[in-house]
RNA sequence: GAGCCAGUAGCUCAGCUGGUAGAGCAGCGGCCUUUUAAGCCGUUGGUCCCGGGUUCGAAUCCCGGCUGGCUCACCA
C-alpha cells in the first residue's frame, strides 16, 4: 500500500532535481573519520583539526548565507556550522533543499562556536541518502538545566509497529536496547569465565517440555509431523550434560502460546544453564555473583533503581522457604494442610481457585498475590512442594518438598533453578504425576518425554541448573515496566489493510 | 477474555450543550553569514478510525465494528 502524501511527493521532486542537477541521492560509501561522541569527547585534542563525520539531519537552522544543523549517529548528535563560502555555492544551494532526516557526510574543523558548542565547520559537505518520509521530530530545549521535549513521538502504537522511528527520534528508548544488549555480554562473558560451554539445540521439538506452558504447533511437510516451537530447552541442555559437558548454556528464545499483557510477550529470551556436580546451593552463590558482575558492566554499580525502589544487588540475598514466606506475609501456616484445607484457605483469602488446581498450584497462586509483589530487595524463594517441580529433585531432608528456587528483585520472579532430578525413577514417577494433572484439565501440565528418559537412565551426574528470563531482568535494569519496551519488535496484532 | 479510556493535518493537540475544522511544530515561497524550540513575512495541507442511524444539518448524539492504551484474571 502506497499513501499519498504531499510531503513525501514533493520530496521525490527533489530527488529528481538532485538528479538532473548531477547528484547522486543514494551514493556508495562514505569515509567518515570519527564519531560524533569522539568528537565531543576528544576536543581538546581535535580542536582545529578536520574530521569527517556523518549522520542523519535532526534540525537545520538557515540564516540565508550560514546554517547550523545538528546531525545524529549511533552515539549522538553534534552541531554542524555550514557557509556558503566554505562549502561553495552550489553545494550550500544543495543543502538548503535537504530535508530533516536526511544522511550527509561532511568534513571540516572541528571548534567551538560563539556560543561554546563543539561544532564541525564543513569545508564540504555530500548527500548520503535522502529520505522521503517525515520523520515525527521532536524539538527540545534545555530549561533549568532539564530537557523540555516538544511534540514527541508518543503514539505507542506506532512507536512499537515503526520501532525504526522510535529509535531515530526517542534516544532513551536507544538507551535501552543498548543496556539489553551489554546484559547479555556481560552475561556471556561471565558464563565463559566459568567455563561454560555455549550451545544450541532445538527450536522445533517434537515433544515440548522443560516448562508449563501451552504450545505453538506447527507442521513439517516433508516428515508429515507434528512440530511445536520450544518453550523451554531445559531437557535438550540435560541431555547434553548427561553427554559429558559440565557446563553448558544457551541464549533461547522460547515460545508460549499464552495471553500477553506487560510481563508477557510470546516469544522471549531466556538463558539457560546446567552444572554438573553442584546443587542449588552453589547455584544462589552463583547467581549472586553473576547478578553483580552484570549490574556493575552495566551500571557501574550494585545498587539498581527500579520503580521508585533502590536496589541492592550485592552481599547475600535473603534465602527464604517459600512456605515460610507464605506465613510471614499472610499469617497462614499451610505447611501441613491438604488439598482440601488449602483450598478452603484461598478461597478464605478471596483467591479464585479452580478445580484443576493440585495443592502446590494453590500455594503458587497465595504466594503469587500475596507475597512476590512485596519482596523488592532480591530474595531467593526456595524450596517449593514437589507437586509443582516435575523436573526438580527431592529435597534432601524433606521429601514434599523440592531443592528449588526462585530469584525474586523488585516484586518479581527473574528465574528458576533446582537441584536438577536425575534418578530416572522418580522422574517417571513424575511425569505419571503431571499426565494425571493433564488429564484433570490443567492444560500446562508437563508431557512425559521417553526419550529424556532414555537419556536419564544412562545416567546424569548431579546437577544444578537455571533459568533466568532476559527481557525481565532488562526490565528491571533499565527500570522499564513493560516487556514490549525491552522487545525492539513485540508481537503486535496484524494490521488490517481495507 | 472482562471493565474503563482514546482515535481530528506528517508530529503534539484544541474543537463545550449539533451549525459544516483550528493552533504550534514540520513542509512550501521569501529575508537573514554564530544559531540552538533560531527569528520575521506569506502559504499549502484533512475519508475528523470505519459503517449505519437520528436530524434540515453530525468531528460532536445513538448503535455496530476496527485499532490501541490502562486495569484485572492465567502463564516467565
Amino acid at each position: 500500500m502506497e499513501d499519498y502524501n504531499q510531503l513525501i511527493e514533493i520530496r521525490k521532486e527533489k530527488i529528481e532535481k538532485l538528479r538532473e542537477t548531477g547528484v547522486n541521492p543514494f551514493p556508495y560509501m562514505f569515509d567518515r573519520s570519527h564519531m560524533t561522541a569522539d568528537v565531543k569527547h576528544d576536543f581538546e585534542n581535535l580542536e582545529g583539526q578536520d574530521v569527517s563525520v556523518a549522520g542523519r539531519i535532526m534540525a537545520v537552522r538557515v540564516m540565508g548565507k550560514a546554517s547550523f544543523c545538528h546531525i545524529q549517529d549511533m552515539q549522538g548528535r553534534l552541531q554542524l556550522y555550514i557557509q556558503r563560502d566554505a562549502i561553495g555555492e552550489e553545494t550550500y544551494t544543495m543543502f538548503k533543499t535537504l530535508d530533516i532526516g536526511d544522511h550527509i557526510g561532511v568534513s571540516g574543523t572541528v571548534k567551538k562556536t560563539k556560543t561554546g558548542e563543539i561544532s564541525v565547520f564543513a569545508n564540504s559537505l555530500e548527500l548520503l541518502a535522502k529520505s522521503i518520509r517525515p520523520l515525527p521530530i521532536a524539538k527540545e530545549k534545555e530549561e533549568d538545566g532539564k530537557k523540555v521535549i516538544y511534540d514527541q513521538f508518543s503514539d505507542i502504537e506506532l512507536r512499537y509497529r515503526h520501532r525504526y522511528t522510535d529509535l531515530v527520534v526517542n534516544p532513551e528508548v536507544r538507551d535501552v536496547f543498548i543496556k539489553r544488549s551489554k546484559i547479555i555480554t556481560a552475561m556471556r562473558e561471565f558464563l565463559n569465565d566459568n567455563e561454560f560451554l555455549e550451545v544450541e539445540t532445538p527450536v522445533l521439538q517434537p515433544i515440548y517440555g522443560g516448562a508449563a506452558a501451552r504450545p505453538f504447533k506447527t507442521h513439517h511437510n516433508t516428515l508429515d509431523t507434528t512440530l511445536y516451537l520450544r518453550i523451554a530447552n531445559e531437557l535438550y541442555l540435560k541431555r547434553l550434560i548427561v553427554g559429558g559437558f559440565d557446563r553448558v548454556y544457551e541464549f533461547a528464545k522460547d515460545f508460549r502460546n499464552e495471553g500477553m499483557d506487560r510481563f508477557h510477550n510470546p516469544e522471549f529470551t531466556q538463558v539457560e544453564l546446567y552444572v554438573a556436580y553442584k546443587d542449588y546451593n552453589w547455584m544462589m552463590d552463583f547467581v549472586e555473583k553473576m547478578f553483580n558482575h552484570i549490574a556493575q558492566k552495566v551500571h557501574g554499580s550494585s545498587v539498581i533503581h527500579f520503580n521508585n525502589h533502590e536496589i541492592d544487588l550485592s552481599g547475600k540475598w535473603r534465602r527464604l522457604p517459600i512456605l515460610d514466606a507464605v506465613k510471614e506475609y499472610t499469617g497462614v501456616d499451610v505447611s501441613h494442610m491438604d488439598e482440601e484445607k488449602l483450598r478452603k484457605a484461598a478461597k478464605e483469602m478471596h483467591l479464585e481457585i479452580t478445580p484443576d488446581m493440585g495443592p502446590g498450584k494453590i500455594i503458587d497462586e497465595i504466594f503469587g498475590e500475596f507475597v512476590e509483589p512485596k519482596l523488592i530487595q532480591p530474595t531467593f524463594i526456595i524450596d517449593h512442594p514437589v507437586e509443582m517441580s516435575p523436573l526438580a529433585k527431592k529435597h534432601r531432608s524433606n521429601p514434599k518438598l523440592v531443592e528449588r528456587f526462585e530469584p525474586i528483585i523488585g516484586g518479581k520472579e527473574v528465574g528458576n533453578a533446582f537441584s536438577e532430578l536425575n534418578d530416572p525413577l522418580d522422574q517417571r514417577e513424575r511425569f505419571m504425576a503431571q499426565m494425571d494433572l493433564k488429564n484433570r484439565g490443567d492444560e500446562e501440565a508437563q508431557v512425559l518425554d521417553e526419550d529424556f528418559l532414555h537419556a536419564l537412565e544412562i545416567g546424569m551426574p548431579p546437577t544444578a541448573g537455571l533459568g533466568v528470563g532476559i527481557d525481565r531482568l532488562t526490565m528491571l535494569l533499565t527500570n522499564q515496566s513493560s516487556i514490549r519496551d525491552v522487545i525492539f519488535f513485540p508481537q503486535m496484532r496484524p494490521e488490517k489493510h481495507s
